[in-house]
RNA sequence: GGGCAGGUACCCAAGUGGCCAAAGGGGGCAGACUGUAAAUCUGCUGGCUUAUGUCUUCCAAGGUUCGAAUCCUUGCCUGCCCA
């Protein structure tokens, strides 16, 4: 283990508040002290399959602890999940069901190794210790906090002078966030800022429970792909790992210049003076690829940037469109054996690429559709195809599809 | 248990008998401009095989009316106050 000011360092890297920093100096000490790992733990719910980017954050920050030789705890809160996080919309989630849950679970594994040592990971889940908890203990937990205090949490409170809805089992959730602590014994645990009080809520209940109280590292939550709002599933602004590289690269492509200074912060261990100097484009080509060479492969790095140049940049044709359709002659009208025509509007339709019949409509009229490189603006012009020669269709901004007429 | 205020499209929110497929904002999509950026400007934003056309929408089910998102009844849901 390294010396205290040397962890103390990378600790510290890109944290908003350590709570308490002289807690986390004295447990540190005594790590080294005696030789035992400090136990970090951080808690994630399983409600979708793929992490997004937000989320490595926080799994950075594990790795960081990891490699300074401390024991990662890396929780799956698949008993909370089914509870549904209180935080945000008062929507009541739907009941996960067990194998949802391992299959979710699976994904988790699979993505946070792109980051974290499995060999060094302890993977828990939450439901080991709650599916086994009674009534009767349930009951006992919740005595061990106060109305007053929960109200404390900004988003209750916000609701409560809102006159939104609150349901009881929302007060549940940071208590067995909480007591997850306590069973796990937990030295530190990592949050995202918005996790402050329930994470706090922990330190209050490890000390109840006659343990000492866990050490609170926030950090920054990193915003969404509109550069406003955290990043999140539920508000639909997210970067999942495993978006395809393609997806990957261009979601990275389309966030302001701003944010993608933060993400270089957050999410790359480059040097920021070097980055700015680069010309912005540049260096938001550079990030993409990284990002999605780092949970894709290299190669895929590179064949996500060579085609998002040719795709946009270059305004060429992509070698891989995003459908092929194959139309048949009797989807045709005036046809004969080897060729025949079909109103635009239909034709679009039968990409699938667009919901409805009256949403291709008008997107056709603002322009938004292209036939071999030209723009086609009436809904009921009727295209010509001839058997086995491919035209190539432009949906909107970024789809792309080949219509060929087969027998 | 009693009193009161509400439930409108993806979200927020106007509309209190016909001019309502329903104002406004957000979000989303598209066009222009660009570095597929961002910002800005403009348009669109229920469905329907081709539409100065038609069908289905304003919590649910009934009812009044030539006509209802709007009025009545019941039910369900939410919040506040009192017990």
């Amino acid at each position: 283990m390294k010396a205290i000011n040397e962890q103390l360092e990378l600790i510290q890297r890109g944290t908003v508040e350590i709570i308490q920093q002289v807690e986390m100096e004295a447990k540190l000490k005594r790590a080294l002290a005696e030789s035992r790992p400090l136990r970090i733990k951080a808690g994630f719910d399983p409600t979708a399959p793929d992490l997004h980017l937000g989320h490595t954050v926080l799994i950075h920050k594990l790795k960081h602890f990891q490699e300074l030789g401390h024991q990662v705890i890396f929780l799956i809160g698949d008993f909370t999940g089914m509870i549904g996080d209180p935080t945000g919309v008062s929507e009541t989630r739907k009941a996960l069901t067990k194998e949802q849950v391992q299959e979710n679970a699976k994904t988790y594994q699979r993505q946070i190794f792109k980051i974290l040592d499995p060999a060094k990971t302890l993977i828990e889940f939450n439901s080991r210790w709650m599916k086994e908890m009674s009534a009767e203990g349930l009951i006992q937990l919740a005595a061990h906090y106060r109305v007053a205090r929960m109200m404390e949490r900004d988003d209750f409170h916000k609701r409560y002078e809102e006159q939104k809805p609150i349901s009881v089992h929302e007060f549940l959730y940071p208590l067995v966030q909480g007591y997850d602590s306590v069973v796990l014994k937990a030295d530190v645990e990592l949050g995202g800022t918005d996790q402050k009080f329930n994470l706090l809520v922990g330190r209050e209940l490890q000390r109840d429970y006659g343990q000492e109280p866990q050490v609170v590292i926030t950090m920054p939550l990193l915003e969404g792909t509109d550069g406003i709002k955290k990043m999140s599933k539920s508000v639909g602004n997210y970067i999942a790992l495993e978006d395809k590289p393609g997806e990957l690269f261009g979601k990275i492509m389309s966030i302001s210049d701003a944010l993608m200074y933060r993400y270089y912060e957050l999410l790359t261990t480059e040097d920021l003076g070097q980055v700015k100097a680069l010309h912005p484009m540049e260096a938001k080509q550079a990030l993409a690829e990284l990002i999605v060479a780092r949970y894709h492969g290299t190669e895929a790095g590179q064949q996500a940037r060579t085609e998002f140049q040719q795709k946009f940049q270059a305004k060429e044709f992509p070698d891989k469109p995003d459908v092929h359709v194959v139309l048949q002659l009797n989807d045709m009208q005036e046809k004969d054996q080897a060729c025949g025509q079909i109103r635009l509007s239909k034709l679009i339709v039968k990409t699938g690429l667009i919901a409805s019949g009256s949403e291709t409509r008008r997107l056709i009229i603002q322009g938004g559709i292209e036939i071999d490189g030209v723009k086609e603006t009436n809904p009921d012009r009727l295209i010509s195809f001839e058997l086995h020669q491919p035209r190539r269709l432009k949906v909107g901004k970024k789809k792309f599809a080949i219509a060929e007429l087969r027998p």
